[in-house]
RNA sequence: GCGCCUGUAGCCUAAUGGACAAGGCAUCUGACUUCGGAUCAGAAGAUUACAGGUUCGACUCCUGUCAGGCGCGCCA
């Protein structure tokens, strides 16, 4: 079982404090070391002593020194000190980092450990509406989601990533209308979304002033739902439309689905989970609905059905968590929307655990993005489309690739404007914390220097070029045969940091925050730009170079891999 | 009215209850005729919305206030 620094050092304070405190009646394993604030304090620090104090009615630099005292000499550790109030610093042998890193070099998986191993984990993400464009809105539950999914299939877990797209809604009462009535054949051709959003908008306009019309609507989403074949065949020709439009966005964000399952797959199972809920006695009747009353009161009730016999939005939810148990046996149920859901999650989960449900069911939300005016709105007209958006960002970064590097051809200047404005997109979501809200600005989003995706791509192909030119100046010697040494402050410093990759990916996934990741990964290439500026390598005397080719080749892995996790491409030339 | 969330330099954002609150943008100084300047070194800029409380220690936890966002039984 491989274990990271953290890990392995917080066990080994552990054991200090089981030996140095006998006889305390204490949780041992709640002991944790955390890396420091400032190198003066070492690399890690361990802070438990102090929380003890009251309970042990002893000053915490008494008990702190009883641990000191007692901790078993290990390789890795160069020295244990006492600090402040009582802080244990630990700081770690050069030589054993060295080594270390040299292995992490060598590992494939670069010291991550498969904690997922033999575990299934349902990511419900990006789920857009059928027959509407995907906007601006949307970007956040794709980056973020997918951001998960890779980290979770890198941690070695079975990952089903399910696209559930809104596609059965009362809407289409009024799609079908609208499209019968005000459908242009060749507009949708050219731009089918586009065309289907108008015909709704203006199908939908007629119907808040045309009570035929309405009726007419509600007519047509009942023959719909009762397997009308003519109803049906254009509702399929909404979702394939919507879908072939969906797939173009997701091959540029380069976001692949396990399954496509919208609400209508779960369609059979409505009538089945409200009898189930009926004979659990888990709901009962109000005002001609079917709802479930939850035991915490702050939580509205949940209907489930509506007086007029339909089901809606909690049903369709409750039995897609059916259907997933009953074919996957998952472990968790991720599911991944804005803040607006939280209530409803909250309700659903309340009523699945009722109904007898032991997966463990999660729903990650983030805040919603709004324009410094206002919030986004169709009736207002400024949705930003996410075509749009995408487009906007690499015709920005080929501006950036064209002013620095003019002389390339055409398609690399285009393929890396793609990775640097797609990727730069991806790393604002990505690089903050999901649940703030998020104030749009074109200038925000698509920055490029700075803390950005290119600035980590950027540090990337630098490596690359570095590892090229070396290869030509140094055609015959072999990098492996040399060792990693750790002379310089800021060789330790990176060190360090590689050694803390294994920690950061799962920290992440656990608090389902890819930020923490993407936080970590700037710091790195931050760390290796300091030293790329002022050590020097390919002019270092032999050995001192090949080391720092190689501490260059461990960063350069690293960072692949950790923009991989988060979606982002790496250039070797940017 | 009730509930959830947010409030950190001019702007944007970090900080599992720990040491002097960390970066980016913008501003100001510098960087060898250089292993790639989308970079680096440095300067300046903070009463962490406000008032209490808990704690050896609070941006972080609790209470109250203010400001903003979102949600509150048949939309999804």
């Amino acid at each position: 079982m491989i274990t990271t620094l953290e890990q392995f050092l917080s066990a080994w304070m552990q054991d200090a404090f089981c030996k140095a405190l006998p006889g305390v009646d204490a949780d041992w394993s709640t002991v944790a070391v955390v890396a420091t604030t400032s190198a003066e304090f070492g690399d890690y620090q361990c802070n438990h002593a102090m929380g003890l104090a009251k309970t042990l009615k002893k000053a915490p630099r008494q008990i702190a020194e009883a641990v000191i005292s007692q901790v078993s000499p290990h390789d890795a550790v160069e020295k244990v000190t006492l600090a402040g109030p009582g802080f244990i610093n630990i700081t770690i042998k050069s030589v054993w980092l060295a080594g270390q890193v040299t292995g992490l070099g060598l590992d494939a998986r670069m010291g991550v450990p498969q904690v997922g191993q033999g575990k299934t984990v349902i990511l419900d993400y990006s789920s857009p509406n059928v027959a509407k464009p995907m906007h601006i809105g949307h970007i956040r539950s794709t980056v973020i989601g997918n951001a998960l999914d890779r980290m979770h299939r890198f941690l070695g877990y079975r990952v089903l990533s399910d696209n559930h797209l809104g596609d059965w809604g009362t809407q289409f009462g009024i799609m079908i209308m609208g499209y019968r009535h005000f459908a242009d054949p060749k507009i949708l051709d050219t731009e089918p979304v586009e065309e289907l959003e108008r015909v709704y908008v203006k199908s939908y306009e007629r119907s808040k002033q045309d009570e035929a019309w309405l009726q007419q609507a509600r007519q047509e989403l009942v023959k719909l739902q009762a397997g009308d074949p003519e109803n049906r065949k254009l509702w399929q020709q909404f979702v394939e439309l919507s879908l072939s439009e969906f797939d173009h966005i997701y091959k540029r964000l380069d976001v692949k689905f396990d399954l496509i399952r919208g609400e209508s797959f779960y369609n059979d199972r409505l009538a089945g989970v409200v009898q189930s809920l009926t004979e659990k006695g888990i709901v009962r009747e109000s005002d001609g609905a079917t709802v479930a009353f939850l035991d915490d009161e702050k939580l509205p009730p949940c209907i489930v059905k509506k007086s007029d016999g339909g089901f809606n939005y909690a049903t369709t939810d409750l039995a897609t968590i059916q259907s997933r148990v009953e074919e996957f046996h998952p472990d968790k149920i991720i599911y991944v929307t804005d803040e607006r859901q939280q209530n409803h999650f909250k309700q659903v989960f309340a009523v699945a655990r009722k109904m007898g449900c032991t997966t463990k069911l999660e729903h990650v939300w983030f805040g919603l993005m709004r324009l410094p005016e206002g919030t986004f709105s169709t009736r207002q007209g400024n949705v930003i489309k996410l075509e749009k958006y995408l487009d906007e960002a690499e015709s920005r970064a080929l501006a950036v690739v064209k002013e620095t590097s003019p002389g390339m051809p055409e398609e690399h200047q285009r393929n890396i404007a793609r990775a640097a404005g797609i990727g730069g997109v991806k790393y604002a979501d990505l690089s903050q914390n999901p649940q703030s809200l998020v104030t749009f600005t074109w200038e925000k989003a698509l920055a490029l220097d700075g803390n950005s995706a290119p600035y980590l791509q950027y540090a990337y192909a630098r490596i690359a070029s570095v590892q090229d030119k070396y290869r030509d100046q140094f055609p015959a010697t072999k990098l492996e045969d040399f060792p990693i040494l750790l002379g310089e402050p800021i060789e330790r410093v990176l060190a360090i940091m590689i050694l803390r990759f294994p920690e950061t990916v799962m920290r992440a996934a656990e608090s389902y925050k890819p930020s923490v990741l993407a936080d970590y990964l700037y710091e790195l290439s931050s760390a290796y730009s300091t030293f790329y500026q002022n050590v020097p390598f390919l002019k270092a005397p032999e050995g001192l170079r090949e080391s720092r080719v190689n501490l260059c080749v461990v960063v350069a892995r690293i960072l692949r891999q950790g923009l991989n996790l988060l979606g982002i491409e790496t250039p070797d030339r940017i």
